[in-house]
DNA sequence: CGCTGGCTTGAATCAAATCAAGATAAGTGG
DNA sequence: CCACTTATCTTGATTTGATTCAAGCCAGCG
């Protein structure tokens, strides 16, 4: 039963928090406001899925507001999570029609839908658009290819070490704050969810958290508020190439 | 020192061989014309590294023969491939001018190059450009994802399988043959880079395939040329969804 | 209260890595 | 043509990092 929570007053595209980083972003005024008139806003709870891999889907979306995850399961019930989609994320692909991929909310989430033919349509006539997408695309395809890396390559703590890294970075970049010394971050997901985006179990990434407490690379209050009082160390224990990317 | 191999007589984009699935695809006569002059070809051996991570890369190429492969490296020298490029596939970043990967050639390759400034406006100008490389793009998107579920979660026998399926399938869609009862096919990869592919050591590649062959679900001509007596019963060693993807 | 879901921790097991030796094949130069 | 080198691959023995199986903790909640 698709329950609807409060999708809020959000109406205007010109406020919309995620206006400059969506797939609207290079849009003129013109533009946004036949984006205007097509969108709608809709809301789902956490723990629901929003598509079914397979699924047939009319819509494409970008993440307004919350955290939800695409995943691939085989018949015998082994996951993996294949990406993280944060506000301003893109959900759907122009040019096909069913869903390849779980889609599910792990918080409340709002999403900004377009139905899909009068988006694509929009596409071909808006160079802005198939820019931006292609952009955005660009980017995923790297932030997947990086996370090849880690689950072929990594240890169990530098995989954990990498998540919490990435998530630090997002955190810092929506929110503009640097990444230096001293910083909090909470966890957005589950140990379960963490395992399946990890490539392992939940009781390895129980213990290989504890284990990065334990030697004061993190600390934690209660279960997912993690402080991180060295960020070079934590990058050093997540075996990246320290650089890593401050990007534009 | 970048020695160049014959790149032949290939000149006319109308009777190029990847003219169907490359970047160029979905152009007209007129926009053909225009690319004709803008293309050079380029030669690089076996072995060869056609671009280092890093390093400033002022063009962007298809693949017109031959096999190259995308890896990373972290310091310590582990080794990830994140990509195998095959004829047609596009290599490069539009709006990027450093290289996110080291570039191989593992056979003999010639690309067709732009210089990257020139593309760039040209793609501008050509949405049908810009069309085709999103959806590449999204295809490659979807290959990566797979890819995850891959290193992930599946055992080094499924990997194998896998592997060698999507080697045959690629043949067969590259050559038009269906992927039906008995087929033939040549691994493009020396044991250690599928190790690298597969988030693998060699020596398991090799245990794996040995295992294979003893159990029937293919045979082995040398160490290169494999027999799949019946594509199904790899297909599910593989611990795929079966349908796996005719594409278009 | 007494659950229930999420989490931690321990002990035993196992799949793949590592370490090590040799086999096979393809040059290369005397 | 043959000895020598080198690259690639196979196979065996051992080790190890992560999984599996199992028990119990803790916080929130009906």
């Amino acid at each position: 039963m698709a329950l609807q929570i409060a999708t809020g007053a959000l109406v205007e595209c010109g406020d919309c928090p995620i206006r400059h980083r969506a797939v609207c972003a290079r849009c003129e005024t013109d533009e946004l406001s036949t984006l205007e008139h097509m969108k709608y806003y809709r809301g789902y709870e956490a723990g629901q899925t929003i598509v079914w891999s397979g699924d047939r889907m009319d819509f494409v979306a970008s993440v307004v507001s919350g955290i939800a995850t695409l995943t691939q399961t085989m018949e015998d019930g082994r996951r993996q999570m294949v990406g993280l989609l944060l506000p301003s994320d893109f959900v759907g692909r122009p040019g096909r029609n069913t869903a390849a991929y779980d889609v599910t909310a792990t918080t409340d989430v709002v999403m900004c839908c377009f139905r899909k033919k009068p988006f694509e349509d929009m596409m071909r006539k808006t160079p802005h658009i198939a820019e931006r997408l292609l952009e955005m695309t660009l980017d995923e395809l790297d932030a997947a290819r990086e996370w090849m890396l880690l689950l072929g390559r990594k240890t169990a703590r530098e995989k954990i070490a990498s998540l919490i890294a990435i998530i630090a970075r997002r955190d810092a970049s929506l929110h503009l704050r640097p990444v230096g010394g001293n910083l909090a971050v909470t966890l957005p997901l589950t140990r379960e969810e963490m395992a399946d985006y990890l490539g392992l179990t939940l009781e390895t990434v129980s213990r290989q958290i504890s284990a990065l407490k334990r030697d004061g690379v993190i600390s934690l209050e209660g279960k997912r508020q993690v402080t991180i009082p060295d960020f070079d160390r934590l990058v050093e224990e997540a075996g990246d190439d320290n650089d890593g990317g401050m990007l534009a």
